[in-house]
RNA sequence: CGGGACGUAGCGCAGUUUGGUAGCGCGUUCGGUUCGGGUCCGAAAGGUCGUGGGUUCAAGUCCCGCCGUCCCGACCA
């Protein structure tokens, strides 16, 4: 077992719910409200969910991408155009009945999603193939009326942003819907150091209104699942019923083809179960708020020692997201702990015996490990330092993923699997939503996705034993 | 939304069985001390016992309703 360092953090092994949630309130990344179900996202979070806008946002940019921003009320009769999508939506829907003293004409829902209001306008802004594409981003909040929650995995409440696109061919669609799912498997794998297993969602699982839809699935270090992002394409459900047609180079009108993608504040989630141990957060290098904490060890030269810690802190923040704890009211020991907590990937020391030395302590969250380096040394030390924290983070979060999967080539197996083993269980599967619904009801696991990078285990499915050509992997999901 | 557990100082808890002056540890404030893995000593502040009703001479404690959190299901980014 591991030396319990923070008291206030429920070991993982004894309860990892409860872990989760210490873990978020003592590293203040968010904290309860008292709204039922809504959590305030405290600075800490919430510059976490600013660099995952920014990696983003980059990547929206450099594909064409523009933000603009939509109302967040969506009247009914809107919200109610295209079937599939109001009846997906409709309990989770929150309604606003009132101005002031007066009740509304017509009630307007606080948007869920955005698609049918964006749609709305599209179809005012869309009349030829030269509109075309259609290229836009919103980040907002949105409102899910859920039966149960947990902080950043399902709130009530919850950031994200949605990108909306129109285009003039369906093969045009659907190369952007890939074109961004691949976007966010980069951003996860090398961002938020979070393998994931891509691929297509079954047609039980699909978007309320797509006609696919494609995610990136992580495997938390409880061995569940959790849906980190996903792309839909929309192909012309939306644009038929709100009417979005363009006159096309032939003479003909045509509606257009469509795709949403989204991802959300539940990456924060994912990367504190992802990362997280018995001491706390861990966060990768480039996702961190923190990346350097300056500790410096006063001992009987606090002048000299804080003179350096801030001559450091200097040098560094050129380069770095750095804080120096000059704190006095706290010893060295408890800020170790402390910052350990809060996840920070390089902790540096610096004491009256590093000051003889020209030296400065490092130590990696991500090991442990401590190292001694020369002053004249630290900057490109710590810049291949991050970069080999980033790398083995995700190595270490593969090699879990990997471990945890297993297959299963029959029914009994794969119940055994998916009832006494954490993980993912890869297996046949015809193409049955029946077959899906009978995993579920005995295992409560649900059907992940149908994965891009397929293999072969055999040639019947592993519920029905009918004739199967796809691989899939089932899990127990947040 | 169903089943279970919980709600007492900022945090973690005791007190509830058997109704009778609201307690402990940590944290906080002040003074000193210490500083390479949660220093040590002293003093102090801090409570509508989740909330509303009921029973009682008397309720943190008993009864009923409601709210919230956590867990397990059903539904979902």
């Amino acid at each position: 077992m591991e030396e319990k360092y923070v008291k206030e953090i429920t070991p993982k092994s004894e309860d990892f719910s409860q872990w989760y949630v210490d873990v978020i309130v003592k590293s203040e990344l968010a904290d309860y409200s008292p709204v039922r179900g809504c959590i305030v996202i405290r600075p800490y979070g919430y510059a976490i969910w600013e660099n995952i806008q920014k990696l983003l946002d980059r990547r929206f940019k450099e594909t064409g991408h523009k933000n603009a921003y939509f109302p967040i009320f969506i009247p009914e009769s809107l919200l109610q155009k295209e079937a599939e999508h109001v009846e997906g939506f409709a309990p989770e829907v929150a309604w606003v009945t009132h101005g002031g003293q007066d009740e509304l004409a017509e009630r307007l829902a606080v948007r869920p999603t955005s698609e049918t209001i964006i749609c709305s306008m599209y179809s005012k802004w869309i009349q030829s193939w030269r509109d075309l594409p259609v290229l836009i981003n919103q980040w907002a909040n949105v409102v899910r009326w859920e039966k149960s929650t947990k902080p950043f995995l399902r709130t009530t409440e919850f950031l994200w942003q949605e990108g909306h696109t129109a285009h003039r061919t369906e093969e045009e669609a659907e190369e952007e819907t890939l074109r961004m799912l691949q976007i966010y498997r980069d951003f996860a794998e090398n961002d938020l150091a979070i393998p994931v297993i891509s691929g297509r969602k079954s047609e039980n699982e699909k978007f309320a209104g797509a006609l696919r839809t494609y995610t990136i699935e992580a495997m938390m270090s409880d061995g569940k699942a959790l849906q980190a992002g996903t792309s839909h394409n929309l192909g012309q459900h939306f644009s038929k019923v709100f009417n979005i047609q363009f006159l096309d180079q032939d003479g003909k009108l045509k509606y257009v083809w469509q795709t949403s993608w989204g991802v959300s504040t539940r990456l924060i989630g994912a990367l504190i179960m992802t990362h997280g141990d018995d001491r706390g957060l861990k966060l990768p290098p480039r996702i961190a708020p923190i990346q350097v904490i300056i500790v410096p060890i006063f001992g009987k030269k606090k002048e000299e020692v804080l003179a350096k810690s801030r001559e450091l802190y200097q040098l560094l923040k050129e380069k770095f997201r750095v804080e120096l704890d000059d704190r006095d009211e706290y010893t060295p020991g408890w800020k170790f702990n402390e910052w350990e907590m809060r996840g920070v990937p390089v902790r540096l020391e610096i004491g009256p015996r590093d000051l003889e030395q020209n030296q400065v302590m490092l130590v990696r969250r991500d090991t442990g490990e401590k190292i001694l380096v020369k002053e004249a040394d630290l900057l490109n030390f710590l810049n291949d330092l991050m970069e080999d924290i980033q790398a083995n983070m995700f190595r270490q979060a593969k090699k879990f993923m990997d471990d945890n999967t297993h297959t299963a080539t029959n029914f009994e197996e794969l119940k055994e699997l998916l009832i006494n083993k954490r993980g993912f269980v890869k297996a046949m599967w015809c193409g049955e939503g029946e077959c899906e619904k009978k995993v579920k009801e005995e295992t409560t696991a649900t059907l992940r996705c149908i994965p891009f990078e397929q293999e072969v285990i055999s040639d019947k499915c592993a519920v029905c034993g009918k004739k199967a050509d796809k691989m899939v992997y089932f899990a127990k999901s947040y």
